[in-house]
DNA sequence: TTATGTGCAAAGCGTTTGCACTTTA
DNA sequence: TAAAGTGCAAACGCTTTGCACATAA
């Protein structure tokens, strides 16, 4: 099931992207979307949501965040938001949280790696991992 | 064994402590660890290799990179100058080349980004996603 | 001697996959 | 009806762990 063949529409393709849609303020571990939808009596099953997670990730409409191997990756629903793509995040390691920044020096290591090593950064994509604030302390 | 209680001189340690110190200039995975000391007649087996790797890690000699959760888990020696050798990666998308960089952009960055959000970026979890110059044509 | 370290194989765990069945178009 | 999608359980791959044996101090 590739993102182009990807190309009926289903019950339960509906239901888990009404689900990310509907949390798209949270970052969800897969666990957590098998669980709130059967919750809802909508049970998708775990190999169907994890194959279509990845058919919307490949399209760009909910972005993967690993915060590390040891611990399951979370998927959140970005795209109606299509001014995120233009941020980088940071995300804490630890609680999770996600903060949204930008700034010139950015920009410039941007270009530099572009003139440099030819490698386009994607954004979207790309996340700074590290503590926060408060789980510094 | 934890690294308060790793207290006794073995064979094994000084074999692997030896081959990190030996391969200082790349990233091994614990796979690439196993067979070179096997080559070397001298094996040590996964189970003490990922043990000891753990300890030297939270002593801080050696660093651990997840550069993604598809994908083993890479060590490099860093010895008692941690920051000397620390940089970040590029990893294309698509052919998953893998590059390392540093820059005073990025520096400066992370120094604002200390400062303004008090975010302690770990630079050896982070990773820009984007394409290389090959898969760029 | 005895607490610590090692090796082996099995277990863990998130994720993926093979395959038969179901559904969409 | 035939190509695509789903569910189940088994397989995967890296890493960790239980346990009996070996070894440093």
């Amino acid at each position: 099931m590739s993102a182009e063949k990807c190309s009926r529409q289903t019950k339960q393709k509906a239901l888990l992207l009404e689900y990310m849609k509907n949390h798209r303020d949270i970052h969800l571990k897969a666990e957590d979307i098998l669980a709130g939808l059967k919750q809802q009596q909508e049970a998708v099953s775990k190999a169907t949501v994890y194959r279509f997670l990845k058919v919307l990730e490949e399209e760009g409409q909910i972005r993967r965040y690993t915060l590390s191997d040891k611990v399951p990756a979370c998927y959140q629903y970005v795209g109606d938001h299509p001014e995120c793509k233009k941020h980088y995040h940071l995300m804490c390691s630890q609680c999770g949280t996600i903060i949204h920044v930008d700034s010139p020096a950015l920009r410039a290591f941007m270009a530099e790696i572009m003139e440099k090593e030819g490698f386009a950064i994607d954004e979207s994509r790309t996340v700074f991992y590290g503590l926060c604030r408060k789980c510094r302390k």
